[in-house]
DNA sequence: GGAAGCTGTGTCTACCGGACACAAATTAGA
DNA sequence: TCTAATTTGTGTCCGGTAGACACAGCTTCC
């Protein structure tokens, strides 16, 4: 029996074994309880065994599903951002829309798990939902006359937003106010030698304060698609 | 003896004690061999014990100079990015060459240090380098008629996309053709579900596949900052 | 009815961050 | 100059982690 690799485990192509007793766990099972676990307490709170307890079994028996921590963080990831909403009208013209709704889509969920975000790092296989939601965001760019790598880069670049994003205000969620008066203090004690930040914060404070900046990101990136695909849309006006 | 906070190490606001014998180790060459391990072998590879032993130590000695492992890797973080350069010329209407040089050096500075990227997580004191970075593109901003807000969230903005960049890259740069591979067998296995995928990348492949992620993304945003800078500048010249 | 093979379990190792007590070193004050 | 106070580096200990491995019991095939 040689254990199952993460992209085995991820796209499902494994198939039960005819003999031996049938397991008591599911890979579901196991993957949604750890799921639930990080929700509440945190990515560094969960472990092989208090997942186990959780579930009511032995934390070696859950090496008999699960290769090792990373392969269940891989799953866990896949599960976490949940399959991508198919894009509701496809049609060239309407790429800013779809992809605002995308960006906000894709926020809300990682916002739901935020530990979700550093499982992201590092190199790994990607997952089907992952990929369905590249895929998503790929089927409303195809009509905008951008290339193969501009899609591609476009991608990345609301995903660095959007990710970016979810991991400042996850961490900052909790005790605004503390994180605030902190900064206050270190601006009190220092903010001589950094005029431009401190009138930036006074001016954010005098306006509200409110945080917009997922919005903010959004609209500049759109405003700056949308001038280069006016760009190609001219230059292939021409050429015709 | 309380143990110094993050904020005191940062900031550097700790005074020497009178008696006792004299300290054989100091905090700077604790964080400099610390990020020279991370360097070579990641952050992960990094415990007390082994920084220790390449300081020639014992693990708890450490703890004299460093209450714990976040307070170090606090101090890592700072190192890591290193002072800002000043900004070199802050005319108003130089914003756009400010802000591309800004963000290229940033992303070079993550980019020799990737580990640090995940130190930037979480909610946690902020450094004066740190500080001192947002500084540098603040001052850039400044004439722009950007408020406050938006030019806070400008460089989130910023950052998000640098930083996104980063862990992308360094993930994939050790063993990128071994990471393609991955992918293209994923998608010849399940590639009939993500048709437009699989169009973007093969259009990518047939263009020469040079990542120009980064660029693509910063000239993205630095075009939708000019949007609206345009339409705030409009805006004033009509009210005068 | 074996025999093969799988499941869940208990035990074991190596490593991690960190608490705590203690001897040596150094300085302040008498 | 001598003593007491205080800091430094060290050795030992604890709870927790991921994972290896062997073993008993169950299930299915021949």
């Amino acid at each position: 029996m040689p254990a199952p690799t993460t992209v085995e485990l991820l796209w499902g192509t494994q198939q039960r074994p005819k003999r031996g007793p049938k397991p008591a766990l599911s890979l579901d099972r196991i993957v949604t309880e750890a799921n639930a676990l990080a929700d509440a307490e945190g990515l560094a709170s969960l472990s092989m065994q208090r997942l186990a307890e959780r579930l009511g079994f032995t934390k070696m028996s859950l090496y008999r599903y699960v290769p090792g921590r990373a392969e269940l963080t891989a799953l866990m990831l896949d599960a976490a951002i949940g399959t991508a909403p198919a894009p509701s009208d496809s049609a060239p013209e309407h790429w800013r829309a779809g992809l605002q709704v995308w960006a906000e889509t894709i926020f809300e969920r990682y916002s739901a798990h935020p530990w979700a975000i550093e499982l992201t790092t590092g190199q790994r296989p990607i997952g089907p939902n992952e990929l369905g939601w590249m895929e998503s965001a790929l089927v409303t760019l195809a009509g905008t006359g951008l290339t193969g790598s501009e899609r591609l880069d476009s991608i990345v670049l609301f995903n660095g937003h959007v990710r970016s994003l979810v991991q400042q205000l996850a961490s900052t969620a909790g005790s605004s106010a503390e994180y605030a008066s902190q900064l206050a203090e270190t601006m009190s004690a220092a903010g001589d030698q950094y005029p431009a930040t401190v009138a930036a914060f006074a001016e954010e404070l005098a306006g509200g304060g409110r945080d917009n900046a997922l919005q903010f990101g959004i609209d500049r990136i759109l405003d700056g698609l949308a001038v280069l695909i006016a760009r190609r849309t001219a230059l292939n006006c021409d050429g015709d």
